[in-house]
DNA sequence: GTGGTCTAGACCACT
DNA sequence: GTGGTCTAGACCACG
């Protein structure tokens, strides 16, 4: 599982927090399941105990993780957590579909090349 | 023409430089027209000269505007730019739309929320 | 009878006194009845025994227990307790007034809007 | 103006926010005022950058103050911050009131307690 | 000069 | 061993 990636210019902890955001999100992390300690992490990740810690302050002051002093950090089994990440995807998606129609792009010529951005990217064959 | 919102978050140079992107984008700014100079937009803005040129440079690195030594800065006329930033958006998009399917939210289900969303009625929470 | 919840943010030991004293206080422990041994308490709260023996000490620091080696600890039936405690509140609720009022917000201001939050109406901003 | 207390067992960078937020919130420091630079507070309360860091990214979490890279902190002008701060004190209070009922004590006994203990603050008189 | 991030190493409270 | 806080000192982006 790689999390760090260094030529990526969002910070450090931003990218850890962001990884397990997603794990926690796509399920692959569950409910009160124990999360790998602030100082294994940041051995695995060679990184600064800090650094790990900074990330996750930020993912528990985001909901997704609860802390207990002397036992660890564990994942906070929130349903709401994938409904507030889906208001955030539209809104950042809907927010690019207006700078495209203030240049004169239609929604329907978008969503057309999306559509076959995506099934390209998967292929050969067509899920979606 | 406001420009500069100091309560945003993005640096000001950047700020300058999407403010003009738009513009060309827009065809507020034509082919040759020639940019303000970096001193006489700085005066405009009450802002540092240093903070316009790094804009300029900005702008010129990903080829909206040419530079002629001694006469000034010139919006560089190209029909491709458009398409450049329609691709760009469009990959964007996409990214954004394998994001929420990796945590199981339907390509027609962001259509449709988003649809909604554009239309004005800014409707927060929903399904699951 | 729930006493740890591993969600909230208080060191376990912590809650532990904490529910004794509000058992004491409310009179269901009564002078001199035997506390649960340390090692049985533990047991049953599936906790280890050194947080179950902190508990105990803080609570005997505070005047709530007392203990006899050897034979266990018990409850201090001691009048002035629930008169400590009342000082202790008064004394809290005062220092949030005083805050209150330091921001310019009234006594009777604050009486209203907590009367109104505890007659089960959550009602949340307001005047201004 | 004395803001940290060693005594206090609450972490530095806490003492140091609540401080802003009583100042901000009194009216002390208005909108788009500048705050004390990271470097020069630190120096002031011979403390660490990091931990005046700490508290100044909390108060911007919190909606206190924005930043803006480059140039500094400022304070930002929200109505809304004092309502939020009554509302906080509102149900911290409740929360008192409830407890004290739950051992026995009238929400009015509280109530008179406290006027005496105010007005004993203020006068040399007697209370309690 | 300004804030933002990171490292290295330390101490404390809690289990 | 666990997380939480703090210090000391460094580098970077921004103006």
């Amino acid at each position: 599982m790689k999390i760090i990636d260094y030529q990526d210019s969002r910070p450090i902890y931003e990218q850890i927090a962001e990884s397990f955001k997603m794990q926690i999100l796509k399920g692959i992390l569950q409910a009160d399941d124990q999360m790998p300690s602030v100082r294994s992490l940041a051995m695995e990740l060679s990184t600064n105990p800090n650094t790990v810690q900074k990330a996750y302050t930020e993912l528990e002051r985001e909901g997704f993780i609860y802390t207990v002093k002397g036992r660890g950090n564990f994942v906070k089994g929130d349903a709401l957590l994938k409904d507030n990440k889906k208001v955030e995807l539209i809104e950042e998606i809907a927010g690019l579909f207006k700078e495209a129609e203030e240049i004169g792009i239609t929604f329907d010529e978008i969503i057309n090349e999306v559509k076959m951005y995506l099934s390209g990217m998967i292929k050969g064959g067509g899920t979606t």
